[in-house]
RNA sequence: GGGCGUUUAGCUCAGCUGGUUCAGAGCAUCUGCCUUACAAGCAGAGGGUCGGCGGUUCGAAUCCGUCAACGCCCACCA
């Protein structure tokens, strides 16, 4: 059988998922088994596949793997999320562009467009997933917009309305101009910007003279209806019971005074806006302010704006700026650095405006959810993120779900025609409901006119773990009995507020426990100039086109080599590379295995010790990577299983197993290398599935429904007994000193240019066990191993522990480089012998140490005597 | 302005409750090798006074204080 000497991931990878996919391997259905489900963090329907995700996912799918090889029942539900205002954006965008105003289309007409939109552009991101081998239950695809989420959302809604948790009211929200609509608060980021500070004339009423105020926001004068002073402040007290125009309008406002206002800044007098400052409605109404509102919706001026109707706010304050100087009502300007609100969505500045929108209240609520992270009953990974967490939890305000926006769930209030409204599930429910609030027998459905609003695409995916399996519509349905609670969620800490904290919230009101007992924290994918990996920077690399060049199995690799929990992820295309290399030495490593011919002979004794070796060495490897997956620090338990394949298993088992060319091997040496193999390809699976499956398929006759997806996975072999006792128990000590032997005996060689093919002796002075002689012979190509009191002249020597080896090199040895190097070492233990006396010598250590330590130090001084007794005799000999 | 976190080899990170698994791993670097599994490889080597200073202790990368740099979260100073 010829096998090709590079591993080619696009030759299988198709065809593994495929029959994955035929054998239904990924579907779940409730048994007696354990659980273990995930559920996936829904990505926006029209989205692609970017970094982020290739991360997040591929931890997902290592979880799940595991679980599944561990024998539970693993259930992974993928889905979409229906992501309101970016769609309707992407929408509103793609019909500008057909000459096309969403404002001239009918609400009907304009969802016509999304949907068509979203079945278009819909789902690609799932196809993707699929090349990264995500082992999803497809069957169970959701959608936060399909009919069981959607009546699940409304169902909630309905609820919390009932519940007298969600009310309406006005309120000053954070405004996108852009999309036009509401924001709540987590969906603002504030962002450092250079503006100018600047200082505006208000003329006394009644007097000569000025109230200089400071603002960064000039244009929004027109909208002031007052001017506050501090009460404290005395250069300002000249101005109290005043009143002063305000410029450009020329309408009089009074002075206030309140102590909120920071006399120290600028000139202590604040301007104040209700409509359009969060601190100025809160003044606005404390003192019964009127409330201008100068903005429409789109952000333009508008009557109030005076001659400035009808423009953009930012064109507005430059030309403010200029006629305020024109009109010698401008003090002056400076540069002043402050922060301003962007719409996380849109990337425009956010405009506080008062308006009427849906709120729920969090307060209670967010009570057990807050409770549930402080005890660990739910678990965030990394625990640092548990602080931020609590600090949201204990000052959460009150949600702004409504958005002003068409593309999502409606909300399911009905206004009535005389006033007030009801809420309820169906147009139909809500009639009844309306006729008997109004008395109104004769009430139609014609005359109920139903909130134009929408909700905030999070108040659908706050339920995904409950509503993927239905628990909403049915609370008792068998999935979501088996399923629910979910084990682990994996997500970006980005998204805590937004999606889990409110997941959290919801699980415990509808579930009444729990939503997921472990949330991990995946880190930002970042640039090697630690920038954010991000479309509109253009620094992301195509995921398909690197799993096209690297193998997916490369890729997942090179995700997660350097990404513990919490972390960042400085990615580099090497970190592909590197997982490309490992395949291929899998690949390689069941070249040489599969080439090996059998024959009926003995097994040679360094095979045995191999085996035995090596079997000691893949249980402690299992308990280190079950230990690292019970912390889930997954790059460590992938970099466990790298050095167990890579060093422990290529670089010295099959090293020592492997005949000499031409040569067959016994049959048990054989099928014990195919058993570790096989476990080590299991322990792999997880990680990279693909080339896994291809070559345990290729170990050995599989039967057509058989696959390592559903194998289980290797465990923990107790230390494996023999004759020999300490040598069982210490043969993974051992075989490190052997190593370090044989490494010493290399390294002569490359020094003393001595091919491998000439074999040398070994000459051991001290303790030491012969049981290891057939592996150093084979890997060392040694002649014989003697022991000796004395060693041969013409010898290069080296220490491993407290045993002396030489090996006679004839006259090949150079006299003067020798004693320098056996000088050195003699310098290092001299010193090194010293520390330690001076430890030992201190009374106060000999007497407050544990006996314990004062032991190991009195082991480190004799050993460091003997070594420094056998470098001396060296150097004296060599003198000779 | 508050709160949290980080700082260990060129890079990314391990080092749990102070003492032989305490200075580690992978990658990168350097040297020598195309040795019939693998040059996407093999063998070997070098590299850090554990951010600075001070303290506690017989003993500190590890505990305490302080300073510095960086990062994150929250917050209404116009």
């Amino acid at each position: 059988m010829e096998i090709a000497t590079k591993y080619n991931p696009s030759d299988v990878e198709n065809k593994w998922y495929e029959y994955w996919l035929k054998n239904r391997f990924f579907h779940s259905e409730p048994d007696e088994r354990e659980p273990y489900t995930i559920v996936i963090p829904p990505p926006n329907v029209t989205g692609v596949l970017h970094m982020g995700h290739m991360l997040n996912n591929t931890i997902q799918d290592i979880l799940i793997r595991r679980a599944r090889m561990l024998g539970k029942n693993a259930c992974w539900v993928p889905g979409t999320d229906h992501a309101s205002i970016a769609t309707e954006a992407k929408v509103v965008a793609k019909l500008a562009n057909e000459g096309i105003k969403k404002t001239d289309l009918t609400r009907e007409k304009f969802l016509e467009h999304a949907w068509e939109w979203t079945h278009k552009h819909g789902g690609i991101i799932l196809e993707q997933l699929k090349k990264l081998g995500a082992s999803c239950d497809w069957d169970r695809t959701c959608f936060t917009m399909d009919e069981k989420r959607s009546e699940s959302v409304i169902k909630v809604f309905v609820d919390l309305h009932n519940k007298g948790l969600i009310y309406r009211g006005v309120r000053m929200v954070n405004w996108d101009p852009q999309a036009k609509t509401a924001l709540s608060d987590e969906e603002v980021n504030y962002k450092e910007q250079q503006g100018k500070l600047y200082y505006l004339r208000y003329k006394i009423v009644g007097e000569d003279g000025y109230a200089v105020i400071a603002t960064t926001r000039p244009e929004t004068i027109l909208g002031d209806t007052a001017v506050c002073i501090n009460p404290n402040d005395p250069k300002n007290a000249h101005l109290k019971g005043k009143k002063v125009i305000v410029p450009i309008a020329n309408r009089e406002i009074p002075i206030i005074e309140d102590e909120y206002v920071d006399i120290e800044f600028g000139t202590g007098c604040l301007k104040v806006t209700p409509a359009h400052d969060v601190n100025d409605y809160m003044l606005g109404e404390k003192y019964n302010l009127e409330v201008l509102d100068i903005f429409n919706d789109d952000g333009t001026l508008n009557h109030y704006g005076l001659q400035y109707e009808g423009k953009d706010r930012f064109e507005v304050r430059e030309q403010i700026e200029q006629d305020l100087v024109d009109a010698g009502l401008m003090e002056k300007t400076e540069a002043y650095e402050n922060k301003v609100g962007f719409s996380e969505r849109t990337n425009v500045p956010i405009e506080p405006k008062l308006s009427m929108q849906w709120f729920l209240k969090m307060e209670d609520l967010s009570n057990p959810a807050l409770e549930a992270v402080m005890n660990d009953t739910i678990r965030l990974i990394p625990p640092k993120f548990k602080n931020m967490y609590r600090h949201w939890m204990e000052n959460v305000k009150d949600w702004c779900i409504s958005r002003q926006l068409w593309w999502g769930h409606r909300i399911p209030a009905y206004y009535l025609p005389g006033g007030g409204f009801v809420v309820a599930e169906t147009e139909e429910k809500a009639l009844a409901l309306a006729r008997e609030k109004s008395g109104n027998k004769n009430l139609s459905s014609g005359e109920l006119r139903q909130d134009e609003d929408c909700l905030d695409t999070w108040f659908s995916s706050w339920l995904w773990p409950i509503s993927v399996f239905n628990g909403i519509n049915e609370p008792d349905n068998k999935d979501i009995c088996y399923y629910y609670p979910t084990n682990d969620l994996v997500t970006a800490p980005e998204i805590i507020f937004f999606w889990v904290a409110r997941m959290i919230i919801s699980g415990y009101e509808y579930r009444h426990e729990a939503c997921f007992k472990n949330v991990y924290f995946t880190g930002i994918v970042r640039d090697k100039l630690g920038r954010k990996m991000s479309k509109s920077l253009g620094n992301s690399p195509d995921p398909i086109e690197l799993m096209n060049k690297f193998g997916a199995d490369g890729v997942r690799m090179g995700m997660l080599l350097t990404s513990p929990a919490g972390n960042d992820l400085p990615f580099d295309e090497s970190l592909c590379e590197q997982g490309r290399n490992f395949s291929n030495k899998i690949w390689n490593a069941f070249r040489l295995i599969k080439g090996w011919e059998i024959a009926d002979i003995p097994q040679p004794a360094s095979a045995g010790l191999a085996i035995r070796w090596f079997e000691a060495q893949l249980s402690k490897t299992i308990e280190s990577l079950n230990d690292s997956f019970d912390k889930y620090r997954i790059s460590e338990a992938l970099m466990d299983v790298y050095k167990l394949f890579w060093d422990a298993f290529s670089s010295w088992y099959l090293e020592m197993v492997k005949p000499v060319y031409g040569q067959a091997i016994d049959k048990t040496t054989y099928e014990a290398s195919l058993g570790f193999f096989d476990a080590l390809l299991r322990l792999l699976h997880p990680f990279m599935p693909f080339i896994t499956e291809e070559l345990w398929q290729a170990l050995e006759e599989r039967k057509s429904d058989e696959s390592i997806m559903i194998a289980r996975m290797p465990i923990p072999t107790p230390t494996p007994k023999s004759p020999e006792g300490d040598l069982a128990t210490d043969l993974l000590g051992g075989m490190e000193e052997v190593k370090e032997i044989i490494a010493n005996i290399r390294t002569i060689r490359a020094q003393k240019n001595i091919p491998n093919k000439d074999s040398l002796m070994l000459q051991v002075i001290g303790e030491y066990s012969p049981v290891y002689n057939p592996v150093l012979e084979k890997m060392a190509n040694l002649s014989g191993i003697e022991k000796t009191e004395e060693k041969a002249s013409g010898s290069i020597s080296f220490l491993v522990k407290t045993t002396e080896y030489a090996v006679p090199v004839g006259n090949n040895i150079d006299v003067e480089e020798e004693l320098v190097r056996l000088q050195e070492e003699l310098k290092y233990q001299e010193g090194f012998l010293k520390s330690v006396l001076s430890k030992l010598n201190n009374e106060n250590f000999v007497s407050k140490a544990p006996v314990k330590v004062i032991e190991t130090e009195k082991k480190k001084q004799a050993d460091a005597e003997s070594k420094i007794k056998s470098l001396q005799e060296n150097i004296a000999q060599l003198k000779r």
